[in-house]
DNA sequence: TCTCTGCTCAC
DNA sequence: CAAGTGAGCAGAGAC
């Protein structure tokens, strides 16, 4: 859905590349297929319901996802409306100052290369500094190529150059500073609808292969967090009124919780339901050492090992990510699928059904078809495999957290609720909340969020909430 | 102006 | 060969 097909619901339609009288630059094709059925059916005065399986049952493939559909992805349509509808607010002059601010270490960190390379180029141009740093420079013999031909200059080709030569540290603060202020600080801004002064997000329901939604103009899924650079943007994301509050709500490990449920793996079950720091129970069983001797190192070790497994990721993988020999990853890996033997066979059996029916299923019965499961081509069947693993994953946690949405968003309605729900993050929730209905707010989101989904073997679902006068606060 | 590439942000 | 799902930016080159 998005904010244009508002107006075949009952609101009034809003449309933001029009007020801003500029032009969406990536219009994706499924939001041009959804609005052109939509108005063909919405001229014979047909039915919504009907109006959107002509969209998605042509491209979820038949009917055999219809459960999906009538219990998932028709009822979340509303939601997303309405999530779209509201849309967040931004605080601008945080932005405009933070731009500067930006610009400025951006302009430190480029001189500073420029100095050290000894010429001036365009450091934004991979191309020209793969030449510099491998011809000019010679920083690697060795130097890896993309497959056009230039040299590959990514973070982690970078980042194994770091203690060669300081120019490395500023190429890559260049890098960080120069994403930050294109991707988010200056374009949100200009995202506004002047309307409603706020940013109106397009969730797309029937883009990811797995099941779960995806964002765009501007997309909301992938504010930055991870760096305390990147993580200031987040403070600009405010409540929509003074005496409002943001609350988020972040299911905890949800995917390695689904691939414990759903292999029945018995160490992984219960190390969950014994509610265990599932990253130190992994080290302990791994390492074969009690948990409260678990290093940080070997904890660090068994989250990557950990998340590997929800990827298929093999031995060289591991290695690559952690920095160790492949002799000892294997090692490790070998010791993770003794200790979790039905992990293991959760994975074969995947690949096995996969290859005779020609698709995966989550558990709530979404479908993804993998054509080239039986492919002899290596690398081809390989990634079908990965996917194999990985989707019924990622998928059932997009099931749950869906099916949450529209039991939240069904109650708040039905109460007539002012607090809105606002943003999904594939397993976070974000609401625009007034004060008086935070506390049975954060009862309603746990709840729903909690019970939505129950997995097999008991395996309990948690979530936490938090909240905050902006969203980094409310993580 | 459009498309592709390389890169980097999120979960 | 080797880690899943997305979106969006600037550069580069075709037209």
């Amino acid at each position: 859905m998005d904010l244009l097909s508002a107006q075949f619901l009952g609101y009034e339609p809003v449309h933001i590349e029009e007020l801003i009288g500029k032009k969406g630059k990536n219009q994706g094709s499924m939001r041009d297929v959804e609005l052109e059925k939509i108005k063909e059916y919405a001229a014979e005065d047909a039915d919504i319901t009907f109006q959107l399986k002509q969209v998605f049952v042509p491209l979820l493939k038949e009917k055999e996802v219809q459960p999906v559909f009538d219990n998932v992805e028709n009822p979340l349509v509303r939601v997303l409306t309405d999530m779209e509808f509201e849309g967040v607010k931004i605080d601008v002059d945080f932005l405009k100052q933070y731009s500067k601010e930006l610009e400025t270490e951006a302009k430190r960190c480029e001189e500073s290369v420029y100095a050290q390379a000894g010429v001036r180029f365009n450091l934004a141009s991979p191309k020209q500094l793969g030449e510099v740093l491998f011809e000019k420079l010679q920083l690697d013999p060795k130097a890896k190529k993309t497959k056009t031909g230039q040299y590959a200059t990514g973070e982690d080709v970078l980042l194994k150059l770091a203690n060669q030569h300081k120019i490395v540290d500023d190429i890559l603060g260049f890098r960080e500073l120069t994403k930050l202020k294109s991707t988010y600080v200056d374009a949100l801004p200009e995202m506004i609808n002047p309307k409603t002064g706020r940013v109106h997000t397009s969730y797309a329901q029937a883009v990811a292969v797995t099941g779960r939604l995806s964002s765009n103009n501007p997309n909301l899924q992938n504010i930055p967090i991870r760096t305390a650079r990147g993580r200031e943007i987040r403070k600009a994301f405010v409540p929509r009124e003074e005496g409002r509050v943001l609350l988020s709500a972040d299911y905890s490990q949800i995917e390695l919780r689904i691939v414990a449920a759903i292999s029945g793996d018995p160490n992984m079950c219960e190390a969950f339901r014994q509610h265990k720091d599932i990253h130190t129970a992994t080290a302990s069983k791994v390492y074969n050492v009690p948990e409260n001797e678990v290093t940080k190192e070997m904890r660090y070790k068994a989250k990557s090992v950990n998340f590997g497994i929800i990827y298929g990721q093999g031995a060289f993988g591991l290695a690559d990510n952690l920095g160790i020999s492949r002799t000892e990853a294997k090692e490790i890996i070998d010791n993770y699928k003794k200790e979790f033997p039905n992990i293991q066979r959760y994975m074969d059996e995947q690949v096995n059904f996969a290859k005779e029916n020609g698709y995966v299923q989550t558990l709530a019965g979404r479908k993804r078809w993998l054509k080239d499961i039986n492919s002899s081509n290596f690398t081809v069947r390989g990634y079908a495999e990965r996917n194999a693993i990985n989707s019924p994953i990622q998928g059932t946690a997009a099931d749950m957290i869906k099916l949450a949405m529209i039991k939240i968003h069904n109650e708040m309605k039905t109460a007539s609720w002012q607090s809105k729900m606002i943003l999904q993050v594939h397993d976070e929730l974000v609401f625009d909340a007034v004060p008086g209905e935070v506390d049975k707010l954060k009862e309603l989101i746990i709840r729903c969020m909690t019970t939505a989904m129950p997995l097999p073997h008991e395996v309990p679902v948690e979530a936490e909430v938090g909240m905050g006068g902006n969203w980094l606060e409310a993580h």
